[in-house]
RNA sequence: GGCCCCAUCGUCUAGAGGCCUAGGACACCAGGUUCUCAUCCUGGCAACACGAGUUCGAAUCUCGUUGGGGUCACCA
């Protein structure tokens, strides 16, 4: 059985990192028949942000990376919301203070300040000292009965070697002598992460644990925590971060982290899920395209590498181009309406015009940057026409004799017409296309007139003629 | 700073002792096709961080150095 898991905290938008997991989760689930779950860790109630959960599940239906358990879809191991689980931690808590394996802690904030900063001038790691660690548990209930707040500390071994097996890079061995009593219970009675993940993933057999490098420093106490507990722990595979072009861990300053951005960028989900595949795994026949559906059939968990990928926009764009070059037409006439919904694009057009554009698009907004034209006349001109006065007008008689209007047909005129006046067909092209479009750079010309109509064309001659 | 992770072209990477005068992709440069741009085709630039070992032989193994990253909360 194989169940794989997000856990996103709703504390903001949701992040390109958090889909980077997802992709992995979701397609070792898939290709082993298991189940991918979303947990919700909203165990920190000053970071909360309204609507950042529903913002999670609508990026990962984007990507068409819907989980199979959460908390908006049933499961065996509802609730699937930490904030909702409070009495299975507390119980597991409660486990953990009797086998002696945690105590409870009474030490003030303020007190706890005082001990970091004396040991920091120290030069030494700024530790709990231990405090409140042989405080007899019947003690510590007494002084809790008579209205005193505590956390509970999980006790932490002295001079320990503790194994986190790591399936992307091996066993990493910690010392026990650097490893904090941590809190695993907060005054207000919630657990903190440490707790609560272990807790859940156990609970929820989840039985391969994907997450960012960042924590590889604290699974020792994870670790620790499953033996406390008796427990199997799960298979722990910590992925690199992505990286700033500088190295560091990617950030809104240097980079785009926002699902959002991306999708407001005009890049294709499944693009944006190819590439981050790409990042720290390699297609066996080092493919650069590949369909999702491959991707899951050939994806293992070990065939991650260590090491923090740059996130490189411009393949990213590149790799978008490609995938609307090889989409089918109608789909991608629906992209650029949805993506255009605010400014009603003629629908006629649009489809009419994907031949032309699709070649030129990396990103949906490159769409109108290129074809704008062909729904509103030009208002200004990247050429000066004023020396062309004439040979428009000459074309716009030409152009009136055209009985059939086709791309062909129309390019045929204007070759023979060019010949005829002595002019360059570079030149004369050129003139043409900044008096029809308004621009020096556009999709072929024929095609273009073709699609906009004799009578608009005309029309677009004599207007730029009275320039 | 302690601990932990990592180290091949600018970027993503192939490479699991001889197949490597190190391969591919993006980017970049040059040329070709073309009425512009783009597509497409050809070619080019460009890397094993450094130093010791081990070995007949090292990008590949070991150690060290350097560099980068992560982490040291009643946040996840």
């Amino acid at each position: 059985m194989v169940r794989t898991r997000i856990a996103p905290s709703p504390t903001g938008f949701p992040h390109i990192g958090t889909v980077y997991q997802a992709l992995f989760d979701y397609a070792f689930a898939h290709k082993y028949d298991g189940q991918f779950l979303v947990r919700i860790e909203d165990t920190d109630r000053g970071r909360f942000v309204e609507g950042a959960e529903d913002a999670i599940f609508s990026a990962l239906d984007w990507f068409g990376l819907s989980e199979d358990e959460s908390p908006r879809k049933a499961g065996p191991h509802a609730p699937y919301r930490q904030s909702e689980r409070l009495e299975i931690y507390q119980k597991h808590a409660e486990d953990l203070l009797e086998k002696e394996h945690a105590y409870y802690c009474f030490c003030s904030k303020e007190r706890l300040e005082e001990v970091r900063n004396k040991m920091q001038a120290e030069k030494k790691i700024p530790m709990y000292d231990r405090h409140c660690r042989n405080i007899s548990l019947a003690d510590a209930k007494a002084r809790i009965q008579a209205g005193e707040t505590a956390v509970i500390r999980m006790k932490i071994p002295d001079n320990e070697k503790i194994v986190v097996p790591d399936g992307i890079r091996g066993d990493v061995i910690f010392d026990s002598s650097v490893v904090d009593d941590q809190v695993i219970v907060k005054t207000d009675g919630f657990p903190t992460y440490h707790l609560a993940v272990v807790v859940d993933d156990h609970t929820m057999e989840v039985t391969h644990v994907l997450r960012g490098e960042e924590w590889l420093s604290s699974a020792p106490k994870h670790i620790l925590l499953y033996q406390y507990f008796g427990w199997t722990a799960p298979e722990f595979f910590h992925t690199p971060l992505i990286r700033n072009p500088d190295k560091s861990k990617l950030s809104k300053r240097q980079g785009h982290t926002s699902v959002t951005w991306y999708k407001e960028h005009g890049f294709l989900p499944e693009a944006i899920l190819n590439y981050l595949a790409l990042m720290g795994w390699t297609h066996p026949e080092e493919k650069d395209i590949f369909a999702f559906e491959e991707f899951i059939k050939l994806f293992e968990f070990k065939d991650l590498k260590p090491l923090g990928p740059v996130f490189d926009l411009k393949k990213l764009e590149w790799m978008n181009g490609q995938y609307i070059m090889a989409m089918q037409p109608e789909t991608l006439k629906q992209h650029i309406l949805d993506f255009n919904k605010d400014v009603q694009l003629d629908e006629a057009i649009v489809e009419k015009s994907i031949p032309l554009v699709r070649e030129r698009m990396k990103t949906l907004p490159d769409y109108l940057a290129i074809a704008q034209f062909l729904f509103t006349r030009p208002t200004t001109y990247e050429k000066d026409l004023t020396e062309s006065k004439e040979l428009l007008m000459k074309v716009h008689t030409k152009l009136a004799t055209v009985e059939s209007w086709q791309a062909e047909v129309i390019g045929d005129a204007m070759v023979s017409l060019a010949g005829e006046l002595g002019v360059s067909n570079s030149q004369f092209f050129m003139t043409l296309r900044v008096a029809i479009s308004g621009n020096k750079i556009t999709p072929p010309l024929n095609d273009s007139m073709e699609l906009l109509g004799k009578d608009e064309c005309l029309a677009r001659l004599e207007i730029a003629a009275k320039q």
